[in-house]
RNA sequence: GGUUCCUUGGCCGAGUGGUUAGGCAGCGGUCUGCAAAACCGUGUACGGCGGUUCGAAUCCGCCAGGAACCUCCA
């Protein structure tokens, strides 16, 4: 029996109990990047959250297919109105094809999320790569009479559909509201609404990306990709579908009229969104031009940052907050979540060495439960943590004597740590130079403790200090325990 | 202008009608040759003003400040 969890459903706005279309498995999709340009902190609060779900739901027993999507083809630009292709854009900047502008950001957002130990998801398919799935939906949609044909661009009839059928939930808008609020696009006369959005759009002539279609050679609009390719992997109903807050209109709710004008009915049955990263109190974007990108996060390389943060601890910094709040950024903050993050691991270590009693003081068994329940809670990681921190508190009570384990309770608490720490949360020892990478160092820094431990016994303060200090001045943690020394590279 | 949401102690951040969130920083102590680490103890916070209630940070109203979406965006 897999354990009862509730999810927060942004089409019902109330957390939900989780029941999955096929009992034992789960179908979840996730907007994934746009690759036009470098990852930033925010693909990664939108990729740990989700990861967090997805480790999370495998945990408690559930097999997940996990489908998070490559964005290649297909957006606007910024502040160009003229319905160039984002990606396109950027190619003549840099001179390069599109498909290698596509390609060389695609590589730096695996290379940054393999850092941050996100999994990959099961399925990850291009947008580029999904045309002719794209073209049979916008065809299915013509079917339906939900879309027109307008100068060999197709358009999705919205107020068509939102007078038969339910537009605008998702994002709590009234379409009436939406009618008197919007501005001039370009192709704007080729639609009969201003709120018709494309399923296609015929290429200008220095268009780049295109393809051919029976309505003309063109490009799919910006937010069949999702419909196409969760259709494909997931079926025409299937259990979740994530992604950014700012997603929600209009990408997610065109998506969910386009899924019921093309097959009839509704596609997804929890949507979950992750709030933002703000910065200074404003969210951070790209359009912006505030967006603190993983390359310089991981490098310190920022002006507005006063060293560089692992990516251990962004990762555990986004989980100290509930997915669905904003994060406000700061470096007090996330130093905070450093040296949380390091006590955390360190306790985590030491449980294997910890002495065992007769009885336990302490109740393991309670610990692994609040855990759990904050978990089914609809993900509340940082509860989950708040307990985490309740058993390093027992741990360092126990290696200290000032409380009692049993072995059971031990293997107990090993096993609730290490599914936690490791496999949930996804984190990761971060040692650099690796304790036992380079067993001459050991041997050289145990040589040193050696000398040192002779002048203490000596009461050669001043060698025994100059050792330490010397070492430390290095980069090397020197502590002086009750089962001996023990020594660590620094941060 | 429309829609939605937020305001918690020095910082970050949970909670949502009565009981300690947690992390970081600070303070006092234990341990130590000293230091670090660890441990023990320690802070009565919930934007303002009203209302409902035996009781409100938690519900309602008003006010102030802030944010997101309405345009590509995680």
């Amino acid at each position: 029996m897999i354990q009862e969890i509730q999810i927060y459903n942004t089409l019902t706005r109330k957390k939900e109990v989780f029941e999955p279309l096929v009992p034992g498995k789960v179908g979840l999709y996730v907007c994934g990047p746009t690759v036009y340009g470098p990852p930033h902190l925010g693909h990664a609060r939108s990729a740990i959250t989700f990861d967090l779900i997805f480790r999370f739901l495998k945990q408690i027993g559930y097999k997940v297919r996990y489908v998070r999507n490559i964005t290649d083809v297909g957006h606007l630009v910024a502040d160009s109105d003229d319905g160039e292709d984002k990606i396109e854009v950027q190619a003549k900047l840099d001179e390069l094809e599109p498909m290698e502008v596509v390609q060389k950001y695609t590589n730096l957002f695996h290379q940054a999320m393999e850092m941050l130990n996100v999994q990959p998801p099961s399925i990850e398919p291009r947008a580029s790569g999904h045309i002719i799935e794209q073209i049979e939906e916008v065809k299915k949609i013509l079917n339906s009479g939900y879309a027109y044909e307008s100068n060999g661009s197709v358009y999705f009839d919205v107020e068509k559909f939102a007078s038969e059928n339910e537009y605008g939930k998702l994002s709590g808008r009234k379409i009436e509201d939406q009618i008197s609020y919007t501005r001039t696009l370009d192709g704007q006369d080729e639609k009969r609404s201003a709120l018709d959005f494309a399923l296609w759009k015929k290429a200008s002539p220095e268009h780049l990306m295109r393809w051919p279609s029976p309505w003309s050679e063109g490009f799919p609009g910006w937010h069949l990709e999702c419909t196409a390719m969760s259709c494909k992997y997931l079926g025409e109903t299937f259990d979740i579908h994530g992604g950014g807050m700012d997603l929600t209109f209009p990408h997610h709710e065109a998506e969910m009229a386009q899924a019921q004008a093309a097959h009839g009915k509704q596609a997804v049955r929890y949507w979950m969104h992750n709030n933002m990263i703000t910065l200074n109190g404003q969210k951070m974007g790209k359009s912006l031009g505030n967006a603190i990108s993983l390359e310089e996060l991981f490098s310190g390389n920022h002006p507005l940052l006063e060293k560089a943060y692992s990516p251990m601890t962004i990762r555990f910094f986004m989980f100290q907050a509930h997915y669905r709040s904003t994060l406000d950024f700061s470096n007090e903050a996330l130093q905070a979540s450093e040296k949380g993050l390091e006590r955390l691991m360190k306790a985590t270590a030491r449980i294997e060495s910890l002495p065992v009693s007769e009885n336990s003081s302490v109740n393991i068994a309670e610990l692994s439960a609040n855990c759990f329940t904050a978990m089914a809670d609809d993900m509340n990681s940082p509860i989950a943590i708040a307990y985490l921190f309740e058993g390093v508190k027992i741990i360092n009570s126990v290696a200290d004597g000032n409380s009692s384990i049993t072995l059971e309770d031990r293997i107990q608490l090993n096993s609730l740590f290490h599914s936690f720490v490791f496999d949930i949360l996804g984190l990761k020892s971060e040692d650099q130079a690796g304790s036992g990478s380079s067993v001459v160092l050991n041997e050289v820094v145990a040589l040193l403790m050696k000398l040192r431990a002779e002048a203490k016994a000596s009461k050669d303060w001043a060698t025994s200090d100059k050792i330490r200090n010397e070492l430390s001045a290095i980069g090397f943690d020197i502590k002086d325990g009750k089962e001996g020394v023990s020594w660590e590279l620094k941060k």
